[in-house]
RNA sequence: CGGGGAGUAGCGCAGCCUGGUAGCGCAUCUGUUUUGGGAACAGAGGGUCGCAGGUUCGAAUCCUGUCUCCCCGACCA
């Protein structure tokens, strides 16, 4: 894409009323735009991250077995007033009339619609086990948004749900997305570590929240600093087998959110091993048994002859919120740092003098060659001076950029930075983009 | 929802106390000179001062109401 072509408003003040570190610099560098209170405009660069992160979580849920389909974002009450929600919810639900005067929600999750189209079509124990997964837009109305796209009111959120036969079966279910939600985040670059989670309004007795470390986060983790240590398990593990012992290496180390903290297990770490820290929740996974299954009456005859409740459990990811939690973990004074899976572009040209005739042409050359070796450049083809493109590429935070100007063309050399360390290196045109593809 | 703060040009802000018909920086447009870390000079355009009432000869400024946004807390699959 070249630049002169492109749609990024950035901005060159901070707007007041951001006041974390990725909420300002989705603004500055042309991410989103806020609409509302907790509601936003995704502009082109924020949207192509939002679609990378999906897509990485999109491919995570498929290898570990789980169905993309897609619910709608509207739903009637009736499903809401079957599982007793349609008042627990509270002020959070945004409710809405249409022309007929019908009760509609926009929906804030999708437990009530899945297991009622579920259980529509589902009759034998053969058809299980299933896990279903959606990307969709939800709506909650929090009191108090913030945070930008961190805590918004309208968000991206990917949620799977499982349906098994029995608590056991459900259990290999759960056990399916918790590894496969550890290869998701460390697909996107991000340190996340599985935390005791209480199973809230949701009900159910196992559940873990996957949350992200950084300075900004909402809540308190305490965690034993092994656990953080380790690698994801892989995402060449096979998820039919045993995923057991790979959640219990986990769930073996002490960690632990703010209200399931044990102050006197900690204690017991030893000292060096304790970790205390700030987290993002990006991401949280239930066993909930047959809470919804029963007021849906959803069951499949088993061997027996006879219907069973099925067991289910719902598993979440915050996409957009992950768009946030990353710029939180990887940015620096001068801006974005994107881990190279999520990147909006693969990196930066730069044109050090738009409009002279060599420059441009070594220029249009390795944006070509660029894109012909399968790379998404952005290619600032702009007359701004150089402190300016310099600048705007580093809030933009590719992961490199490729400096060309008349000083290095004359030796036949481009300059190649890389973002996160700074470190600039002169190679030949070749080398540079053989280094880009490496 | 409790407490606090803010709405004035695209962005960041001053002016308000003490009413007199709106200003600064950046950005934008034109021209010239520049060009390796947010250029310089000259000129130009852009604002129903959130909205609605009220007081007054006169309201961005004072009064009342209202909407919106932000922060702290509580809350939170």
């Amino acid at each position: 894409m070249r630049l002169s072509r492109y749609f990024l408003p950035l901005l060159k003040e901070t707007p007041s009323d951001a006041t974390i570190a990725s909420h300002q610099l989705m603004l500055r560098a042309g991410m989103v735009r806020q609409n509302s209170a907790g509601i936003y405009t995704w502009l082109p660069l924020g949207h192509k991250v939002l679609k990378r992160i999906e897509q990485i979580v999109r491919e995570e849920q498929n290898r570990a077995g789980a169905i993309e389909m897609l619910m709608p974002t509207i739903q009637s009450a009736e499903l809401w007033k079957k599982s007793g929600r349609y008042d627990a919810y509270g002020p959070e639900m945004l409710r809405i009339t249409d022309r007929h005067d019908r009760e509609m929600l926009f929906g804030p999750t999708n437990e009530e619609m899945l297991t009622d189209v579920f259980s529509s079509f589902v009759r034998s124990y053969k058809d299980l086990p299933k896990i279903l997964y959606h990307v969709q837009w939800k709506f909650r109305d929090e009191r108090r948004p913030r945070f930008g796209v961190m805590r918004g009111r309208e968000f991206l959120m990917k949620d799977a749900y499982s349906f098994d036969v029995t608590p056991e079966e459900a259990r290999k279910s759960y056990n399916k997305m918790f590894v496969a939600y550890l290869n998701t985040f460390e697909r996107l670059g991000l340190k996340a570590i599985p935390v005791r989670a209480d199973t809230g309004p949701i009900g159910g007795d196992l559940s873990h929240e996957f949350v992200i470390l950084a300075e900004s986060g909402e809540s308190a983790v305490y965690a034993h600093r092994d656990l953080v240590e380790m690698d994801a398990p892989g995402t060449n593990i096979d998820f039919d087998g045993d995923l057991q012992s790979v959640v219990d290496e986990r769930t073996a180390f002490y960690s632990a959110a703010d209200e399931m903290h044990d102050a006197e297990a900690f204690a017991a770490i030893p000292e060096d091993k304790r970790m205390e820290a700030r987290g993002i929740e990006v991401g949280h996974i239930f066993y909930f048994g047959t809470k919804y299954s029963e007021p849906f009456d959803a069951t499949v005859m088993g061997p027996d002859g006879k219907p069973n409740l099925v067991e289910m459990g719902s598993y979440g990811i915050g996409v957009s919120r992950l768009v946030g939690g990353i710029i939180e973990a990887s940015h620096d004074e001068n801006g974005i740092i994107w881990p190279t899976e999520v990147s909006p572009f693969d990196v930066g040209i730069i044109n050090m003098r738009a409009g002279d005739a060599e420059c441009d042409a070594a220029c249009d050359d390795f944006y070509a060659k660029a894109q012909a070796a399968g790379l998404d450049p952005l290619y600032d083809d702009t007359s701004d001076r150089g402190g300016v493109k310099f600048s705007r590429m580093d809030l933009i935070g590719l992961p490199y950029q490729i400096i060309i100007g008349p000083r290095g063309l004359k030796d036949g050399i481009v300059e190649v930075k890389t973002r996160k360390t700074g470190e600039r290196e002169n190679l030949s045109p070749d080398a540079a983009l053989a280094k880009l593809t490496a």
